[in-house]
DNA sequence: CAGTGAGCGAGCTTCCGCTTGACTT
């Protein structure tokens, strides 16, 4: 008898539920999707919104494999994740099936389960269904819409702008956060402010109470704006109290606390990012390898559930175990009467899976900290401690604030807060972003009505209010998701695309665009508006999930998205550049009396003396590595047009000049090159450009393990140690063999057989891991 | 690998969202 194949998406999973099912069940992994659009033009017919899939590459082994697996089996069920990508995953195995003729009556059902427990599992195994085209369609949609809006506007960019650029529904908008919070803090203009505290002191104990009041009259942040305004107030102050104030009302209260949600994808890569000061892309591959298994006695365990995932929803089973765990660790009066529930905050959340939590809550980090590398216990730790936290009883907080008076019509305010009761908080506080609530809020001495205080003294401080802070990957992930941009599977990713094309730097753990950013989203503000919109993916997902429901077609949506949109490129498309971009004018030449702009080039930002329209032809000089579109002044500029210098001659007669080229500054002797790293091609004498050449000319030498004469092939010392080249084609060397003693047929020989050369991106960096 | 920048046309890239391993000059 044949088996029933499972289909899963991810092979860590599929060992999992394998244990779960026994014997009659075989489990498979699709390794994520298995068919995708072709990676190039006409993958959408524009008229039909046919799409043109293809195998994709590195699955191909995986497919074959299901392929195999089918022709055996008895019956198929499709468990892939049960959303919109997943359902999309589970219709692509079955037109390969049908395509190959397989499916004849076999029985193809398709089950869905959110949690990896034998229960959830049993139950949908019994509850199968078909696979839902309207569910299919508006993954097919979602898909050809993203290849419309990336492939019409990328080239755009190509043609306007410079090469190797790019756009898309998810990185444009998350440029366009990080290029407004610039130009925010560009036009930021700080304001002083004036606070004024008092020294307070009863039973030995000291305290500070800030002035909230003066003549009557409430004190505000802006109330004070200068240093005499401020001094006056003060000398007023201490006249008035004469050394001391007095309490005129103490209110107390009792706060509340609720523990943090349990983390999904986004929320962990902000908390592991604030509290271990990881990036998104080192958590994911941390958490993957937590979830793939770590031997901590007894075998390989998944310590966690599946990492990408956007719901905050913790199976039944772990609720139980988490409440038993709680009440033996830290008392029965630690958990709540009914275990704790959390709602999803985001429109779009598919929730296919749970939250990320340990698989056993009985697996303390402490007590497994030996099997786990450091990385992998601090974010192990972490996770436990949160979901543990997130079912314990809330914190009890008690608050007091203080009135105190100074003279008539005057008031200092203390406040003091103590945890009454912990809960929670024993276990796990939330980090929080760019804190500003310097409100150290501490313990205050026992008050009350009519005590007196003693005065140490009034202290005035200078204040100037902050721009709004850069964002942090944090922060920035934390931003898209509240929009709904991008999935928990992608936000590492979208970090790594904006870096790669260049268009913002991080620094300090802080974004800041490029000046090819700012012009890229200057372009698409301006011309491509709605569809960098922050809003635009919500109001997509609304007409998806039409789709998915069956209350509209998704040709029609495809229509009425791609009709305008269309148009609206092939406009763009016609228009001249400097129709598109607005040059920055600098001033004028004072040699030329021509006018010195400064744009975004084929090459790179240029400086540029004169126009194109002018009868002589502009002059053009590149901008130097740290200098920036947005700040460089006319004077600078000007220095600019410096370059090629003329430095003299090498001991053999040959000129030397130095100049930037298309690598870097370097500096020139006769025909050939040598690049400068850290000297100025402005500056540099002729004495420091000789020493260069001739270091340059010793590393030539020392290059060249070994050159045969009459042939191109030589042995030379790379970047990744000895290879064979002839000038086109490289070959490596096994370690066995000794570089300076291979023959010259041995060499020819290992040349034949090495993998040809890729054709690679001239000088890009690959975007793709 | 080293002097471009306009515009032409060759040949090149480019999207988002599912999943894990793979290999350079």
């Amino acid at each position: 008898m044949g088996k029933n194949l499972v289909i899963v998406e991810s092979p860590a999973k599929a060992r999992t539920i394998n244990k779960y099912l026994g014997k009659d069940f075989e489990v498979l992994a699709s390794y994520g999707h298995v068919r995708d659009l072709i990676p190039k033009d006409g993958a959408v017919d524009l008229d039909s919104f046919a799409m043109n899939y293809t195998l994709i590459e590195k699955n191909k082994k995986y497919v074959s494999e299901i392929v195999k697996a089918f022709k055996k089996a008895d019956a198929l069920y499709l468990a892939t994740d049960p959303d919109r990508e997943g359902e999309a995953i589970s219709w692509h195995l079955t037109e390969i099936l049908a395509e190959k003729k397989l499916l004849k009556d076999k029985p193809v059902k398709r089950v869905a389960f959110n949690e990896i427990t034998q229960s959830a599992i049993n139950e949908a195994i019994s509850n199968p269904r078909d696979v839902s085209m309207d569910l299919v369609n508006a993954q097919q949609a979602r898909r050809a819409l993203d290849y419309l809006v990336g492939f019409n506007l990328s080239p755009l960019l190509w043609k306007k702008i410079k090469y190797g650029l790019s756009a898309g529904r998810v990185q444009s908008p998350a440029l366009r956060m990080i290029v407004e919070r610039e130009l925010e803090i560009e036009a930021f203009k700080e304001e002083e402010y004036w606070t004024i505290e008092a020294d307070c002191e009863k039973s030995k104990q000291k305290f500070v109470g800030k002035l909230t009041q003066f003549s009557g009259k409430k004190i505000q942040q802006f109330s004070i704006t200068d240093d005499k305004h401020a001094t006056d107030v003060r000398t007023e102050l201490l006249q008035a109290a004469n050394g001391q104030l007095k309490v005129v009302k103490v209110e107390k209260k009792q706060r509340k606390r609720r523990p943090a949600a349990p983390f999904i994808t986004s929320t962990l890569q902000q908390e592991a990012s604030r509290k271990l000061g990881f990036s998104a892309s080192r958590t994911m591959r941390i958490a993957q390898q937590l979830y793939e298994g770590v031997d901590v006695g007894g075998g390989a365990v998944g310590l966690i559930t599946y990492m990408r995932t956007d719901s905050v929803h913790l199976a039944k089973e772990a609720i139980g175990e988490i409440r038993d765990f709680i009440q033996n660790r830290f008392g029965k009066d630690q958990i709540p009467g009914q275990p704790n529930v959390y709602k999803t905050k985001q429109k779009n959340a598919q929730e296919a899976h749970e939250a990320v939590r340990p698989t056993s809550v009985n697996r303390v980090p402490d007590e497994i900290r030996k099997s786990l590398t450091d990385d992998q216990y601090k974010l192990y730790n972490i996770i436990w401690k949160r979901t543990v936290a997130s079912q314990m009883v809330d914190a009890l907080i008690d608050t007091v604030a203080v009135d105190m008076s100074c003279g008539t019509g005057n008031v200092f305010r203390a406040n003091g807060s103590a945890i009454r009761k912990p809960g929670f908080m024993a276990v796990y506080l939330e980090g929080t972003d760019d804190s500003n609530n310097g409100g150290d809020e501490k313990m205050l001495p026992q008050l009350k009505e009519g005590d007196e205080i003693q005065l140490n003294g009034i202290r005035n401080e200078q204040h100037f209010t902050k721009p709004p802070a850069r964002f942090t990957e944090a922060s920035l992930i934390k931003t898209l998701e509240e929009f709904g941009i991008g999935r928990p599977s992608t936000y590492a990713q979208i970090i790594s695309t904006l870096v790669s094309r260049e268009y913002v730097i991080l620094e300090s753990k802080r974004f800041s665009p490029t000046d090819i950013g700012r012009v890229v989203h200057r372009f698409l503000k301006d011309h491509f508006e709605k569809y960098v919109d922050y809003d635009f993916t919500a109001e997509l997902e609304d007409e998806l999930d039409a789709v998915s429901r069956g209350e509209d077609d998704w040709v029609r949506l495809m229509r009425s998205f791609w009709t305008p949109f269309s148009t609206q490129v092939n406009e763009k498309a016609q228009m001249a550049k400097d129709e598109l971009i607005e040059n920055r004018v600098l001033g004028t030449d004072p040699k030329s009396g021509r006018p010195v702009s400064v744009r975004m080039a084929r090459y790179g930002a240029v400086v540029q003396i004169g126009t194109k329209d002018d009868e002589e032809k502009p002059l053009f000089a590149g901008l130097k590595p740290n200098q920036s579109m947005e700040t460089i002044s006319l004077e600078e500029a000007l220095i600019l047009f410096q370059l090629p210098r003329e430095l003299g001659e090498t001991a053999e007669g040959e000129p030397v000049s130095a100049n930037i080229g298309r690598f870097g500054p370097y500096v020139r002797y006769g025909s050939k090159f040598a690049s400068i790293k850290e000297d100025d091609p402005y500056s540099i004498t002729l004495e420091r450009a000789l020493e260069i050449i001739d270091e340059k000319r010793k590393e030539d030498a020392n290059k060249i393990i070994q050159q045969f004469d009459g042939s191109t092939v030589q042995v030379l010392n790379g970047r990744y140690g000895p290879y064979i080249t002839d000038g086109s084609k490289n070959a490596r060397i096994p370690k066995s063999m000794a570089p300076e003693s291979l023959r010259l047929e041995e060499c020819l020989e290992m040349l034949e057989k090495a993998p040809t050369k890729k054709g690679r991106g001239r000088g890009r960096k690959p975007t793709k891991k």
